[in-house]
DNA sequence: AATGAATGAGGTTTCATTCAT
DNA sequence: CATGAATGAAACCTCATTCAT
């Protein structure tokens, strides 16, 4: 039997894989984690649902990799941006001003993680306990406390407090092309020197 | 779960739709917004699906009286601790304390809220624009800047950032039982006075 | 036990039941048989489901009456213009009109009827065989033709096509207002007189 | 590898489409519309209830198609018979000839058509006003009262009445397989010539 | 690699009916 | 008589997944 033409031609497996989550990043923005079906990405690839699945065996499969590639770029260039400088203070500017730039550089795929991460828990149940973004951050903190670099708030509370304004940013990044993550990052910076470096009044 | 080990009795409307709530509630908070079924819901108050339809004709309109219930709860209980400082920081501290008493007083139902609000889109799209709980904030700190009470950091962004952290905080409550949201609410009340209060350093 | 006071109280039966056929008709004719509930019907008559499945136990039981009542009715008002014809012609000229008479005053029931025999079928299968009323016309014509008085075409044809035009003229006074089914009566006898009358050209 | 034998094998999309409007033709005329499910229609074809959704997306899909195929086989069929005369008699009695022998070679498919058109009610309310088949018999017929070719009886009844006739005739013939439709056709020419040719007697 | 066909589970909703009060 | 609550079946539809080609 001679092989029917395809509309869509090979791509050669990564490409294509590239093609489908960049699909899928638009569906979740657009249509929520609700919203997104295998056949809805297929439909937005322009190839048939097969093709999806042969790439990616389950949804789960493919949503995860959403979130993997978005760590994968993540960690490259925060992971740049990163230890250059020696004070507490200046590592937590820089983080920051790092994550926010990157959100505001990948805005769709950063509100599409969200989706994902807000719907697909873990299967071992909610999670509880400390989330490691925030561990890490507190850590710095705690760091720069120990050597009496900055002051003595709760370091918990205020590293879940950044991560909180970071997210809430990007979440709002990502609806609203207005939004200005880098202007927010700034401000934050301001706002966690003051808390941790003013001397309080009277 | 919550089911009390009645065959099926007449609970009389309301008790019945507090029942169904309860157990809606339930629902969400360990299976999450995807998981929660009207079937499963009537599974855990130990009814037939019709019961939960009798009630609540759509899905939307129980998950809608979960919102729509907690918000009563909270403005009853929120509204009362309110208005009663002078200072701007005190309003402040009040707010961060009386939503933080809240969500320690009703984690689940919190969670629970959570879980629709971040998968209930309403059907203009994503909403883009300034959340107004944030915006209230924001108000309040501007107001205390335009009297010269408190200092000029951006009012927006540490609006953004209390409300971000009260829900982070939040989040945790509701599924760690050890999570405490009442010190948050001390700690993170300092933080916020030494950012607005405090002088820089040199 | 005290009794508790009714909005709607007790019409005595009859009338109860007499205002429930009438609803049925309403929604009937404007939902039609597959829009057609037991819960409109009690929605209109401004009762409780129950009230119904009181009086009617079962679907079935309220539409059958439906239809029962309005042949009981034609029954009466067709029965006394007939029989006072010593021509077939003039026989059958009083059965059209008093059928499309009868029509034209209860448009709203013979719709009602015409949506339930559509839909709810005989539990022994489609029927099959020849309609009972247009048998009787098929009689009627044919002892003319035995007589010598009316011409010799197809009797079952003709009792047939007389009784469609009928049910076509009372479709439509039903759902079109400005339908004038008594003057299809007069137009429909004179048509029928010509065929059987007339004699042919040539 | 040998291929495992199925036991719904794939029929490639038409005939697979085919068969699944064949077997809701028979459910239509059998079990009547209201008794019509997409799962008894895929019970008969002895496939999935998935598979019926999957060529048809929706129920109304599938039934509008069996109205579709209807009216294009209806279309080909009559189109071939009809123009070839020139007198109005004589395409009134192709028009109920051809119709007829239609109907008499598939009395399911139009038995089941009018399950459909009976109860499918355009979103826009009752029809009212004058069915578009009937208006165009009544053209011809006012065609040929104006060359003075026939009598002058009311040309929309008569066109109504042979309309109803012929509808009249299929419904028979789709239940009852003694019906004669060709029969019929042949009565009902007679009669229709008599109402418009004949000499009104004295 | 890719496709279209098929599956079956599961979701929401409607509804006739039953029953205690 | 009347009601509201409850039931359970059945309807339509969506979807992730599998498979032959």
């Amino acid at each position: 039997m001679r092989t029917k033409p395809s509309l869509t031609p090979s791509l050669g497996g990564l490409a294509r894989k590239a093609q489908l989550l960049d699909c899928a990043v638009d569906v979740l923005v657009e249509l929520g984690f609700a919203g997104t079906s295998v056949a809805e990405v297929a439909r937005r690839a322009g190839v048939s649902k097969g093709v999806v699945t042969y790439h990616f065996p389950t949804k789960e499969d493919l949503l995860g990799e959403v979130v993997a590639s978005l760590y994968r770029e993540a960690g490259e260039q925060i992971g740049q941006a990163t230890g250059d400088s020696d004070s507490v203070i200046g590592e937590l500017a820089t983080y920051i001003r790092s994550n926010l730039t990157f959100v505001a550089d990948h805005p769709r795929h950063v509100r599409a993680v969200m989706e994902v991460a807000a719907n697909m828990r873990p299967a071992d149940g909610p999670p509880g306990g400390e989330d490691p973004l925030s561990a890490h951050l507190r850590e710095l903190i705690e760091r720069g406390q120990a050597t009496g670099e900055v002051a003595d708030v709760d370091a918990g509370v205020l590293a879940m407090t950044i991560r909180a304004s970071i997210d809430a940013a990007a979440a709002r990044a990502a609806c609203d092309p207005t939004a200005d993550p880098r202007g927010h990052a700034e401000h934050l910076v301001t706002i966690v020197r003051r808390a941790l470096l003013a001397t309080e009044p009277r």
